[in-house]
RNA sequence: GCCACUGUGGCAUAGCGGUAUUGCACCUCAUUGGUAAUGAGGAGGUCGUGAGUUCAAUUCUCACCAGUGGCUCCA
């Protein structure tokens, strides 16, 4: 008899074979809903026999619990398990494909073949098979395999090969999954049946590369979502429909906030009046911050030479993603006139043969040029220089996307440059203005990464022992900062490491914001100096922050993050004022005037649609509050309101109107405060 | 950069080997109307760009450009 502790702490005694799924029927019924068990902490088929559990003699004992999809990990079964659902589907149908990897992701699963190409239409046939293998209520079987046995399965299938050749200690042999006549290699677990898998949507199919290497196999990849139940699927989508709503790309267009243009260029942003208005007021608000925190601005050209980038490094780390650097007129047409071809050309850069200009791919060349354009003194430190730069990176052409992948953007950059003792102090005022931003905007789902050296990889630059005081200066402003991190290799900067503020767009994609990097290598570059209390030269260390990251990829962000929604303070229009009648234009000229006398902005709509008319064709793009004027509002020399919550408040004088709605604006308040929600009655 | 898919007036769409449909927005006229579409009329597109096939191409083929979803990359 094995003792086998229940949830509830209570110990019973189980014959020896039992199996963990004959245990949760025990505790919680038949119909408990548990996909798998968990059995010392550990994720188990229902078909696990306990007493296999290693190092377990018949006094030992287990405890033993149920996995529901209610959990992270529940979920993570569930999805594993439609990954292989979908393999023996695909199999079925494309006899010849070979299935490599398929496991669960964030938000469904993947499973990747090497196969003919095949389209978006194919998806809805390959479903259809899925649910006729689920409702076969196939029994998923695992099953231990020697090496021997894995070499003859999987023969025919050099990724499955290389798998095992890589993964599976010599001697060890591994275990493969049974459902029906289809098997695949893997370590489980697994639900016991397909018939828990009925309620599965392919949504897209792209291409990857085996184990990600680019110059390796092409394979089709196919994505999919799986949920417990009908229902959950059904809000699952609906819930991807709903933020697809939200996307950047739609409602910068809907609501004018910002326009690309082919002719233009790809990734370069123009911002339109609406959408301009928007990053200005950023702009202006993290001013006020950087003032109050003793930052310096100032202002640097959007080129630089060739020598400058080769010095800090850029140019030679950053060569393929950089546009190509302008020449000079007469040296160009001497080089043509040597027939020198571009290749040449661009030899002779990297070469540091020929100087150019670039287009500057990061402002801290130039900041640093300000910090050694005079000499420094430790009473001058730290010193914090801010701009907002606009670089310019060549980005590969399919990673363009909306404002958050660009060519061309804004940084609200700043270099701190300061004593090795100033670092903890300044860091963390760098990632108090990070906070205050967030938290102005109500952005409170994000995460925080701490990016340290690959220390496989060469392309940093400079000592260990610098990247360890570095990354140690990085670690204590995190732990200091209170909220979960993650520390992450291969995710710093070449110059070093750093603490980033990473949101997700709509569609799950992440995005670095707000960013704080502290350097020891670039004052080393440049031999920047200060002269100490000691009269003698010391090195000083740089901090990099920007703390929206990008204007660019901020305001897409922030898009997403308001559905275009914009607290009043942000809006790009506040007030849409709309006249009832032509008689009422007159008083409605006056309230704007009043309006942007007080700096709100505002549209007017006096053409002689219906008021239910306008208010309609208005409300598409979101201001604040809509004014609407009529006989009583001119006779009284008010304005009727209606806020974007579909709230009225009627007869307002335009004094009061005027000063609430500028306290509004200046409290940055993220609701409606003029046209409050009322309690409605159920 | 790689793969797949897509590209029709400002936006959203129909369509097809014989120069294009509808809605919203826009303009005009009538209407002077109180909180999610008043009525009538009108203008606007050579169907991403270029080349090819064809008597004829928006519709077929190719190249390029751009977008979308991924992969790879991201100072």
């Amino acid at each position: 008899m094995i003792d086998i502790t229940l949830p509830d702490g209570t110990v019973n005694q189980y014959s020896e074979e039992i199996t963990a799924g004959e245990i949760v029927d025990d505790i919680y019924g038949r119909k408990h809903g548990c996909i798998a068990a968990s059995v010392n902490g550990e994720e188990r088929d229902f078909s696990f026999v306990i007493a296999d559990l290693e190092n377990i003699g018949g006094t030992c004992s287990a405890s033993v619990d149920g996995i529901k999809t209610d959990s992270d990990a529940g979920m993570h079964i569930l999805r594993h398990s439609a990954a292989h659902l979908l393999a023996q589907a695909v199999m079925e149908i494309y006899p010849d494909a070979k299935p490599t990897i398929g496991p669960a992701i964030e938000r469904g699963f993947y499973y990747d073949f090497d196969m003919e190409p095949i389209g978006e239409s194919d998806l809805r046939t390959i479903q259809k098979k899925m649910s006729q293998l689920a409702r076969q209520n196939l029994s998923v079987e695992r099953v231990e395999c020697s090496d021997e046995e894995l070499e003859n399965l999987f023969a025919s299938n050099p990724y499955k090969m290389e798998i095992i050749s890589d993964k599976v200690e010599d001697g060890s042999g591994s275990t493969i999954y049974k459902q029906g006549e289809w098997y695949d290699l893997c370590l489980g677990p697994h639900v016991a049946s397909t018939a828990k898998l009925m309620n599965v949507k392919l949504t897209s199919i792209s291409t990857a590369y085996w184990r990600g290497d680019q110059s390796r196999q092409q394979l089709m990849r196919i994505y999919g979502i799986v949920e417990p139940s009908k229902d959950a699927l059904k809000e699952t989508l609906q819930r991807i429909e709903e933020a697809k709503k939200r996307d950047h790309r739609k409602l910068g267009k809907d609501l004018q906030l910002f326009h690309i243009d082919e002719e233009v260029g790809q990734g370069l942003i123009l911002w339109t009046p609406r959408g301009a208005a928007v990053r200005q007021e950023l702009q202006d608000f993290i001013l006020v911050e950087l003032r109050r925190q003793g930052y310096y601005q100032v202002f640097t050209p959007h080129i630089g030479k060739l020598d400058l980038y080769r010095k800090s490094g850029h140019f030679p780390y950053y060569q393929d993603s950089q546009y190509p650097a302008l020449v000079e007129r007469d040296l160009m047409k001497k080089l043509a006139d040597e027939d020198c071809s571009c290749g040449e050309l661009s030899n002779l850069m990297s070469a540091g043969d020929i100087e150019g200009y670039l287009l500057k791919p990061m402002n801290c060349p130039h900041h640093i040029k300000i910090y050694d354009s005079q000499p420094r003194s430790y009473r001058n430190l730290p010193l914090r220089l801010a701009e907002f730069g606009t670089v310019y990176r060549w980005e590969q052409s399919g990673e363009i996307s909306g404002m958050t992948r660009v060519r061309g953007f804004t940084q609200d950059d700043a270099h701190l440059f300061v004593t090795e003792e100033q670092i903890a102090k300044e860091v963390l005022g760098c990632i108090e203005i990070v906070q205050i931003i967030f938290k102005t905007l109500g952005m409170d789902d994000y995460r925080v990464r701490v990016g340290l050296r690959d220390p496989d990889s060469d392309k940093y630059v400079g000592e260990g022992e610098k990247w360890d005081k570095a990354e140690a200066a990085c670690r204590t402003a995190a732990l200091s900062l209170g909220v979960p991190f993650t520390e992450e290799e291969g995710e710093a900067a070449f110059y070093g490491p750093k603490i980033d503020f990473v949101v997700k767009d709509v569609i799950g994609r992440e995005w670095q914001l707000g960013t704080v990097q502290v350097d020891y290598n670039l004052p080393e570059r440049f031999d920047l100096t200060y002269t100490g209390p000691d009269g003698q030269p010391h090195r000083p260390v740089m901090i990099h922050r920007a703390p929206f990251g990008s204007m660019e990829r901020f305001c897409g962000v922030l898009i997403e993050h308001f559905a275009g929604k914009f607290p009043t303070w942000l809006s790009p229009t506040q007030v849409h004022v709309i006249t009832i009648s032509e008689k009422h234009n007159l008083w409605a000229q006056e309230v704007i005037s009043a309006l942007v006398e007080a700096g709100v902005r505002v549209e007017a709509d006096m053409s002689d649609a219906t008021v239910g008319k306008k208010i309609r064709t208005h409300r598409k793009m979101q201001p604040n509050y809509m004014v609407i004027l009529g006989d009583e509002e001119v006779e009284k020399k008010t304005v009727s309101l209606r806020g974007r919550n579909n709230e009225q408040v009627n007869g307002m004088p335009i004094g009061e109107f005027i000063e609430k709605l500028t306290a509004e604006i200046q409290s940055k308040d993220l609701q409606l405060t003029l046209t409050p929600k009322t309690e409605k009655q159920d």
